[in-house]
DNA sequence: TTAATCTGGTGAACACTGTTCGGAAAAGTC
DNA sequence: GACTTTTCCGAACAGTGTTCACCAGATTAA
């Protein structure tokens, strides 16, 4: 009896029809432009159906973040980038970071959505839905350790530490330049290139960094409270 | 005849009123959460009688980012705080933007409005109300050049772009922060310490910097737009 | 085949939001 | 006292996220 399976794969393209429709016109009017109804309309639904297949608004939005991350790519593929086949160790991870900044340009929404935006607060609370980030903080501290083991970066450096101060300046020129606060003549681009070498140069000048080393950080926050309760 | 003054002090205090219900009510719920009923409930009027003293919503907001930058406090006071009499220039533009981050802290509305905020898009066109800030301005990049001078800083960097640097690492650290983006356990103080050395280090590092150096920044946009057109 | 059941979508409504408008009432002016 | 101006309010408009009683149609059981 294929019938159950029908009515899951007619469900799930109802489900994809919701996220398509609302993806798009998240893009191309933002979060808070967008109503259910829109989103109803759009895919022609009544505005009470969608509620059978997200619990709320945010719930669409969270489900669209966790594609937005498959967006900005996995690591391994600015690993396995042929350009950077006899890149430094240092300029391969001045690469994994201007790939997020490029990401923050190709998609500001996801970006905005994943790394700034307080308007959905239960994201910082169900990081750990993002598996697959795991992975990709793994990555960026095994590059930066690369550094570190060839001299590039100095062996008191904690690679946590430096990740963060690394996805600071990122985030940095991303929100002055989506929130508009960059004068006309102003180039993020150069901007972001200027903070990234900075802080790459910072970081080899061997000063003392006072932030512990932790395991969590913007791409992977585990809450130490959901691990004791497991 | 005082009735006319007396009129417009009936309405400044309303007007004041007002402002301070809304401030009041921003500072605690944020402003997304507050709505115009609820500010005339607070101060017993009508919500179409706000109207007759502000045009929208947004520009209740935007008469608080007036009064949200006073808060930041006159450059001056960090320059002349009894603390830094005998501080290095370095120590005393290290000062003049953990002032800033503090702000982040104290006022995390406003400094989102003011820094962040992409849902008040007039800020951004309207900058140049803020006149008191192009003194802002002035004195960072004087601390700057003090800096240079006394060769704390190479002779080779263009204090604008220093300065944009320092800017976007506190708000990098301020949005990680008000966002939520932060691990349990990691410090925000120690971290925004932290990216400030850093960045002062990599700025020490005389590395070449490829951003233009412009006259205006996040604390002092003119658009070359509205200059031509004058 | 018929009757019962289960499911999914709907229309209407609730409680909000920012904003507008006609009118009433009070205050000021002559 | 009559006229004008200012100020405010009640009601409404168009929009929001969300809920709920209901119902048609598909599925299942008798």
């Amino acid at each position: 009896m294929g019938i159950k399976e029908r009515h899951e794969r007619d469900r799930e393209a109802v489900r994809r029809s919701i996220l398509d429709a609302a993806r798009e016109l998240f893009v191309a009017e933002g979060f808070e432009n967008v109503s259910i109804r829109k989103i109803a309309e759009r895919i022609e639904y009544s505005p009470a159906a969608i509620y059978g297949y997200f619990p709320s608004k945010d719930d669409i939005f969270f489900a669209l973040a966790e594609e937005g991350l498959q967006l900005l790519g996995d690591p391994s593929a600015v690993r396995n980038d042929p350009r950077l086949t006899d890149a430094t160790p240092l300029e391969r991870v001045r690469a994994v970071f201007w790939r997020l900044y490029e990401f923050s340009r190709e998609q500001p929404q996801y970006f905005a959505l994943i790394f700034v935006d307080r308007s959905v607060p239960r994201i910082s609370k169900e990081y750990e839905r993002f598996a697959f980030t795991r992975a990709r903080k793994r990555h960026i501290v095994e590059e930066i350790e690369a550094c570190i083991n060839t001299g590039a970066l100095p062996k008191t450096l904690n690679p946590a530490v430096a990740m963060r101060t690394l996805i600071v300046g990122v985030i940095g020129v991303a929100v002055l330049r989506l929130s508009d606060r960059l004068g006309p003549a102003e180039d993020p681009d150069l901007l972001a290139a200027d903070v990234l070498n900075l802080t790459l140069a910072g970081l080899r000048s061997d000063i003392t960094l006072r932030s512990s080393g932790l395991t969590d950080c913007a791409l992977d926050a585990e809450p130490i409270a959901d691990a004791r309760a497991s």
